[in-house]
DNA sequence: TATTGTTATACTCTATAACTATA
DNA sequence: TATAGTTATAGAGTATAACAATA
């Protein structure tokens, strides 16, 4: 259990956090936000998907995914298709327009990457990732770890390829 | 050096960490967003400052925080003191009420992540702080920037007063 | 009635550009 | 001319609520 001065320290890393986030979404593509590229990415592992999936994937509204959708639609690089067991639902997928796209994304993002963290270690991105996985999992209410390598080929079963997952419920500290 | 795969996971993570900071800002005080509470513990840690140091510390454009800065001054906050030796200038100075707010947020944030954190150790948080504040510094300290993109200025700051600070161009998050 | 998705509205964060007032 | 800050505008991300179609 940590202190005060350190999680308040922890939050400061959050919020400075923003500029990494900002410098990558300079080199998106055009017509292509961050939120386009999570879902190409989620897409690209999930296979197809109906829209209620990538909302809980992604943890957020699905008023949010249906309009990142629909552009991405737009754009021409997912397909929207009925579910014919359920015609209230869409089947998401990847168009070869969308694949393209996301390996664009890809090529850009590794460049500025490799780039910035070159003085890096492997090791070292390695433990990056595996915190941030954790502290997303610390988060996630539902137990589920929707966008993390450890759980790349299990995004349903409780997460077993790390010993932190938690399902603790409490909503203790909110409001 | 790190290879593609590795920079992919480590960008679905950054994605993923919006989920943090959203669960983060449904415990802020009414119309204290993130900004306003990013603000309030930069004042509380460098004293007094100019609006353009500010700018310069959270790595924003000025306009940003001439509005962020305008909200908070309307809430009580913060005052805005013209600058005696540039009269272009204004001092910003945390108010009683300021300290108020930013000592009210401390506790919600730290209950929060005390709840969710449970189960990480002091050095595993430590460890995220460390990785967090060398990622930063990757990312605003780069001499060689990738074509297209925008440089950020790079700027000094000084060294804060608890064992976790953030800004220092050490190898802290290092092995 | 409950669920899946859509649309409308509102709020925050951000950047660019045009503007002012000083220097 | 150059700099510190302001304001207007635009675009992205998000949530809530009202709605439609289907289960």
């Amino acid at each position: 259990m940590a202190e005060r001065a350190q999680y308040e320290e922890l939050v400061r890393q959050f919020s400075a956090f923003g500029l990494v986030k900002r410098e990558l979404g300079r080199i998106l593509p055009d017509g292509c936000s961050h939120a386009s590229a999570a879902v190409l990415a989620l897409l690209s592992r999930y296979g197809d998907i109906r829209m209620g999936k990538l909302a809980e994937l992604l943890a957020v509204d699905m008023s949010v995914i249906s309009r990142q959708v629909a552009h991405m639609a737009a754009q021409g690089w997912i397909d929207r298709s009925p579910d014919p067991a359920d015609r209230r639902s869409r089947i998401l997928r990847l168009t070869p327009e969308g694949r393209d796209q996301l390996d664009e994304l890809s090529e850009r993002t590794t460049r500025l990457l490799a780039d910035r963290l070159s003085d890096w270690t492997d090791d070292e991105v390695g433990r990056l990732i595996g915190l941030m996985a954790r502290l997303r999992s610390s988060f996630d209410s539902t137990g589920c770890e929707p966008a993390g390598l450890t759980a790349v080929t299990a995004h349903r079963t409780p997460s077993p390829s790390h010993p932190y997952a938690s399902d603790r419920r409490t909503d203790e500290g909110r409001p």
